[in-house]
Parts: structure tokens; sequence; C-alpha cells
DNA sequence: GTTGGACATGTCAATAGTGGAAGGTAAGAT
DNA sequence: ATCTTACCTTCCACTATTGACATGTCCAAC
């Protein structure tokens, strides 16, 4: 139920309308959770039935500016604070790897070469918003930028891992 | 649908019934897909109406044995060399770290901390299996060993992140 | 003045995934 | 003999996620 928790963390920062969450899905957060609209609508829905967060202001076209409430605050912290189990790991791109045996070496090597590339493009996205952001002092930009960070490690790692892996393919394959 | 594939590449390998998959998507398997025994025996047959896989043997506690057909396994390749778009990233420990901010820099520090602390174990617990593993030359042993090898880089890269993300918070944050 | 694009919410059907209950068989150990 | 443990399948209720469709409003440009 972590969307749940996506939904009250943004609305901790700033109150805003389903509309402006999207949006923040589709931009900051989304490196880190996405949602789609039909989502995000319903569990507003949700938040509100269950006294989490409450329509602050009604703006035009229908605008609904939510704001969180002490009980969702609440519900935030506990959430933070509580030690979540390692998750499961799902890798659709792992699982490719895995069965990579069924394919010729050639087209194996490629699927993974393709897979660095990606990373590549990955490294150079994240680094370039790293360039546009202006990173203040506030908690937003400290974590933001933590979270930013891993992810360009990530994308390295990945490189880097694809570089070994087609030499591993190639040398055992030819 | 990658369950599906998980399955079917399961089978290419060799044939099996549902509770011997699903062994396998709780070892071996693990740390690149998993699933429940509803969804997989669901999709066993599912699997089977598409005339994927057929039932190759029955034994005893009504044991069905399954194995992969020539259209499960076209199936099957065509997904290997399917150019699959970069998967969404879904990461509840990257939200939490997101969010931080909501709780004391102490807190936030502690948070982190443990997530190392984790990592650190989830490597232990790769190079244990690695190991333990009789690593032939068998294509099975090979991607196998370069899905592990993306396992360890990553376990060390959250680790390191954690331990610079730690002193990042700790600079900001006294 | 109308048109196109951004703003804004809502609903639906379908698929995917979780967790647990229920029901049963075979084999080996004592 | 019986008992325990491992083996094996099926079903159900619930939540999460996707993608598409429907419906409308405000604003700026032309």
């Amino acid at each position: 139920m972590s969307l749940r928790h996506a939904v009250l963390g943004m609305l901790a920062d700033a109150p805003g309308s389903g509309y402006d969450l999207l949006k923040r899905f589709e931009t900051a957060m989304a490196n880190v959770w996405s949602a789609t609209q039909s989502q995000l609508y319903g569990e507003l829905g949700k938040l509100e039935k269950a006294g989490m967060i409450k329509v602050a202001e009604e703006g035009p076209r229908g605008r609904k500016e939510y704001a969180i409430t002490d009980e969702g605050r609440a519900e935030l912290r506990a959430w933070l604070l509580d030690p979540a189990p390692r998750p499961v790991r799902r890798s659709e791109t792992l699982l490719r790897v895995y069965f990579l045996g069924e394919v010729s070496p050639v087209q194996a090597r490629e699927y993974v070469r393709r897979q660095g590339e990606s990373a590549e493009e990955l490294n150079r996205h994240l680094a370039s918003i790293d360039e546009e952001v202006d990173w203040d002092d506030s908690d937003a930009a400290l974590f933001g930028r933590l979270v930013l960070e891993w992810g360009k490690r990530y994308a390295a790692m990945e490189q880097d891992w694809a570089d070994w892996a087609v030499g591993e393919i190639r040398a055992a394959r030819g």
C-alpha cells in the first residue's frame, strides 16, 4: 500500500490537486514511484474517506486542492519508521538474462549490450535533472538529492555490469 | 505478463510440476522473480489452455508434470528478443527516503543506516549462494552467474550509497 | 468568436498479485 | 500401525495496477 504513502508524502510537502500530484508522479517522483490517473483519483477518494486528507480549497474547473490532516501525517510518520522487510525483487530484465541460454550467444550478447546502453541513457537523464534542479538547503532538496544519487549509482552499476557480462558471454561462448 | 515467461523459461530448462516450480521461485529464482502458489497454478492452467505447455506425465498425489511445447518455446524466444521499455521503477525504500524530511535527522539517519545493513546482509547471502553452487559450463550456470553478479553489485552499490547518504545527512543536519 | 491545448475529475473492465483456507496423497520413521 | 512430514492442487476474497473512455472547464492566441 505504498501509493497511499506516496500521496500522503507529497501532500505533507505541499497541498495539491489530483492533477498536481499526477504531474509530480510523472516528473520528480518518476524515479521512485509511479501511478496512473485512475489509481490516483481512487486513492485520493479513499484517503479522504479515511480522514487522512481533506479538501482544503476548491478551485476552477472542479479543482479540489487536498491537504494532509493530522491523522494523515501520523500515518505517514508511522510508515516512515516502520521497518519494512526487504522487498521481493522482480526484474523483467534479469528474468530475461536468466533465460538467455534459449537464444544464440550473439543474440544474448546483443541483449545485454542494449541493457548497458539503456543504463547509460538513464544515467545521462539523471545527470541532466541534477543540473537543472536548484538544490537549496530544504529537506526536500536534501532527500531528493539522496534519491537522485541512488539512481545515478544504480545506472552506473548496470552499465559496468553489462560491459562485464558481455565479456563473460564472449569468453564462454566465443 | 512476465510470470508467464518465468514459467515458460523454467519449463524450457526442465519439465516440472507446479510444486517443483514453486520451490524454484522460492530459491534460485527468488532474486529475479517471485510468485505465489495461487498465481502459479492459475498461470499453469492458462498456459496449458493456450497450448504453450502440456501435461507430460501424471505422478502420485495428483502430481502433473508439465513440459513446454514448441509453441511455448517460440513464445519464450520471441519474448527474450523483444526489446522491452525500461520498466518503471517502484521502490518503497526510496519512497521512504524521499520523505524522510518528515522525521528527525537522527531517525532519518538511522533509517538509511539500516538500509545499508540490509544490503550488507543481502550481499553475504548472495556470496554464500555463489559458494554453494557448483558452476559448470552449462547455459544455466553461465547466465545464472551473470544474474547473481548483478545482485552482488546491486547490494554493494546500496551499501556504499547508504554510507555516503548517512554522511550527507549528518553534514546537512548535524 | 472559435479553436486548441492545458487543466481537471471520474468511471470501467481487465489483468496481476497477495494471503490464506481447504483438502487431499505418499513415504519414511518410529 | 500410525504419525509426521513433505508433496500437491484448487479456490476464494481482496488489493493494486493498467489503459481506455467519458466529460467537462478555463485560457490564450488567432
